[in-house]
DNA sequence: TAATTGACATCTG
DNA sequence: CCAGATGCCAATT
C-alpha cells in the first residue's frame, strides 16, 4: 500500500463517519491497522494536519474527547451544529464513538 | 544521515 | 485532575 492510497484509506474512513458520531485518533488509527496493517495515532494525526481540512475533521477527536485549544472552539460548533453527544464540554465518547461496520 | 516535531495514547507520581 | 516520561511512525529541517 502507498503512502497516498493509505492517507486516502484515512480520509474516506473519517469520510464515513456519521453526523452526530465521532472517532478517537487512535480508533481510526486501529480500525485501518486492520486494513493497511500498519498505523498509529500519531499517524493518523499526521494526516488530520495535512489533510484535515479535505473532510470532516471534528469528527475525529482525542481519547478525551477533547480537541487542541486550536480547533476547540471551531469543534465544539460543528458538534452542536450536528448534535453530537457532549459532556462537560467535550464530545461524550462513551456514546459518541462510533466504528465501522456500524449503521450500514 | 541524524535530530526534531507533531490535530496521539497510556502509565506513573 | 495535572505534569512528566515513553512508545509510535512519518515528514521536515
Amino acid at each position: 500500500m502507498t503512502p497516498d492510497e493509505y492517507v486516502e484509506a484515512v480520509l474516506e474512513l473519517v469520510d464515513r463517519i456519521p453526523p452526530g458520531r465521532v472517532m478517537s485518533y487512535g480508533g481510526v488509527a486501529d480500525a485501518l491497522t486492520e486494513r493497511s496493517g500498519r498505523a498509529s495515532a500519531r499517524l493518523v494525526g499526521s494526516i488530520m494536519a495535512r489533510q484535515g481540512g479535505a473532510v470532516g475533521w471534528h469528527r475525529v477527536v482525542n481519547a478525551t474527547g477533547a480537541m487542541p485549544p486550536r480547533l476547540a472552539a471551531e469543534a465544539r460548533a460543528r458538534w452542536l451544529s450536528e448534535g453530537t453527544p457532549l459532556r462537560a464540554g467535550r464530545v461524550d465518547m462513551r456514546v459518541a464513538q462510533w466504528r465501522p461496520g456500524e449503521g450500514m
